[in-house]
DNA sequence: TAAGATTTGTTCGTATGTATC
DNA sequence: GGATACATACGAACAAATCTT
C-alpha cells in the first residue's frame, strides 16, 4: 500500500499566511504522522513500523529527521528500536514505570507537600481497598502479611523509623499493584512512588511515637483479614482510618521538594 | 579530530563482563547527563542550556547525536528550542496538557471503560468540591453558572444530551483548573479529558431521561451555593450524590476504546 | 526596509556497531 | 567466521528563523 503522503512535507501551497503558523519542526510532524498512522491501522504493541530507509522515502525527509522523530515517539514509550537483522522500530506499550516518570516530571517544579499526596491518597486509598476485597489469591494475601511482618516490632530510632515507614510505602504500593489494569491503581502507584521520592526532613524534634505506630500496623493487619473474608465496607472503613492516621503521624515532617528527574 | 571519540563510549576497562549492560544508546546517555545536571545546577524554568556546539565540545558527540538527545527531552517537556539569536535551548516546566497527554497515551491500550473513570471520579471529585469551598471569587463562581446555564433546558434528542453531557464535564473541568496547583486538581482534570474522549455509543435504546438531568443539573446548582457560602461539608455531600448520579446516567453506555494517541 | 549576525533546523554521504543466519 | 540487514554515529555544508542595527 503505497502511502504518498509524501509531497505535503515541503509545503509547496504556503503562499498565504492566512492562518498562524504553529511552525512545528518536521520531525515533530513525522512524529505526528507516524503516531495518527498507527491508530489508523490499529497497530498493536509489537507491530513493525517501517524501517529507516522507507520511512527516508516515505516522507521524503533526510535520516536524521527521521530519527529526530524517532527519539521523540521513544522518550514517550511510544515504540522501540531493535538493531540488526530482523530489527527496526516497534510500537511499544507504554510502561507503568515509564508513565509514572513521565508524570513525575511534571511536578517536580511544582513543589509538592506530603500533605497534597494525601489529601488524594486519603480519597482513593479506602476506594481502592473496598474494591480489592475478596479478589486476592492466598498467596497475594500472605505477601501482604509478610510486609507487614517488617515492622512488627516498634521502631528504637528516628532512622529505623524512617526505614520502617518506606516499608509501609510499599504495602500500599503492592495493594496499588494488584488493582494496577484500573485507573485507581495507577494513581496510587504513582502517589506511593513521589512520596517516597520526597525528601522528607524536620523530624529532629519530634521523637517516634509508638503508639500512633502501632495502631497504624493493626490496622494493616486489620485490613488483610477484611480483603481474605470479601467484606468491601469494612476494607474501605479500615484503610479511611489508617489513612487518616498516617496523615497525623506526617503532620510534623515538613518538607516538600523532589529530589530529582525520574530517569525511567 | 579523527574517530577517537568512539572508544569512550564502551568503557576502555569493560573487559569483564560482571555487570549486565544497559546499553543504553548516547542520546539517552546524552539526556541522562543533562538532566541530571539541570537537578544538581538547580536550574530554574527558563534557563538556559548550552548551545549546541557547546555540547558537542562537552560531551565530544556528532551534532546529529546531540540532537537526538535534544529531541528525547522535548518530548517529555523537559526543554525547549527557540531559533535566532537569543535563542537555544532552555528548562521548559511540564506543561498541564502535555503531562495529561503523555499520561493518554499510558492509558491507550488499557481499554479503559467509563466505569473506570467514575470509580476513581466518585471517590476525588467530592474532596475538590470541600476543598474549593470559600475559596472561589465572585467571578469564578459566576463563570460556573454560565456553564450550568448552557443546560438548563432538558435535551430534546440524543445528538443535545450527548452535546450537553460534554458541557457538563466542562463543568468539572472548571472546578479542577480552579484547583490546578493541587494533585488533586491535576488528576479530576485528567479524568474529565479522557472521559471526553472516549468513544461513546450504544445509546441506542435509552432515550434521554429527563428526571435524571434535572436532578443532575440541580446538584451543580446547589453545589455552587455551598461553595460560595464556604461550607466543605456540604459541597462533599452534594457532589458525591453528583457523581453517583452521573455514574447511574452512564450505565447504559457501554463502550469504551481511546480513539486516538493525544498529540500534545 | 534591509542587511548582517547568531543559533537552531535539515540534508547528504560515509563509516561503524550489532544481531541474525 | 562470513554475509546480511538493520540501527547508530560522524562531519561538513546549507537552510531557515529571529534578533539587532
Amino acid at each position: 500500500m503505497r502511502r504518498d503522503a509524501t509531497e505535503k512535507a515541503k509545503g509547496a501551497v504556503s503562499s498565504g499566511k492566512t492562518q498562524t503558523k504553529p511552525k512545528r519542526s518536521r520531525p515533530f510532524q513525522v512524529a505526528d504522522e507516524i503516531k495518527s498512522w498507527v491508530v489508523e491501522q490499529g497497530l498493536q504493541p509489537g507491530a513493525r513500523l517501517p524501517s529507516e530507509p522507507e520511512m527516508i522515502e516515505r516522507f521524503q525527509m533526510s535520516k536524521g529527521t527521521i530519527r529526530e522523530a524517532m527519539r521523540l515517539l521513544q522518550a514517550q514509550g511510544l515504540i522501540a528500536t531493535k538493531t540488526g537483522p530482523g530489527g527496526g522500530s516497534f510500537v511499544g506499550e507504554v510502561t507503568t514505570d515509564r508513565a509514572h516518570a513521565l508524570l513525575a516530571n511534571f511536578f517536580y517544579f511544582k513543589n509538592v507537600s506530603i500533605d497534597d499526596i494525601y489529601q488524594v491518597r486519603v480519597a482513593l486509598e479506602p476506594e481502592n481497598a473496598a474494591s480489592l476485597a475478596g479478589q486476592l489469591s492466598a498467596a497475594k494475601l500472605q505477601e501482604l502479611r509478610a510486609i507487614v511482618a517488617r515492622y512488627e516490632r516498634p521502631a528504637d530510632s528516628v532512622e529505623e523509623e524512617r526505614a520502617q515507614h518506606i516499608d509501609s510505602l510499599l504495602f500500599h504500593a503492592k495493594l496499588a499493584e494488584y488493582a494496577e489494569k484500573s485507573i485507581l491503581g495507577f494513581m496510587i502507584g504513582f502517589l506511593a512512588e513521589i512520596q517516597n521520592e520526597l525528601t522528607v526532613y524536620k523530624r529532629l524534634y519530634s521523637k517516634p511515637n509508638h503508639e500512633l505506630w502501632r495502631e497504624g500496623r493493626d490496622h494493616q493487619i486489620a485490613l488483610i483479614d477484611a480483603l481474605r473474608e470479601d467484606d468491601p465496607d469494612r476494607a474501605r472503613r479500615i484503610m479511611q482510618q489508617h489513612m487518616e492516621l498516617a496523615r497525623r503521624l506526617m503532620e510534623d515532617q515538613e518538607a516538600v521538594v523532589m529530589k530529582r528527574f525520574i530517569a525511567e
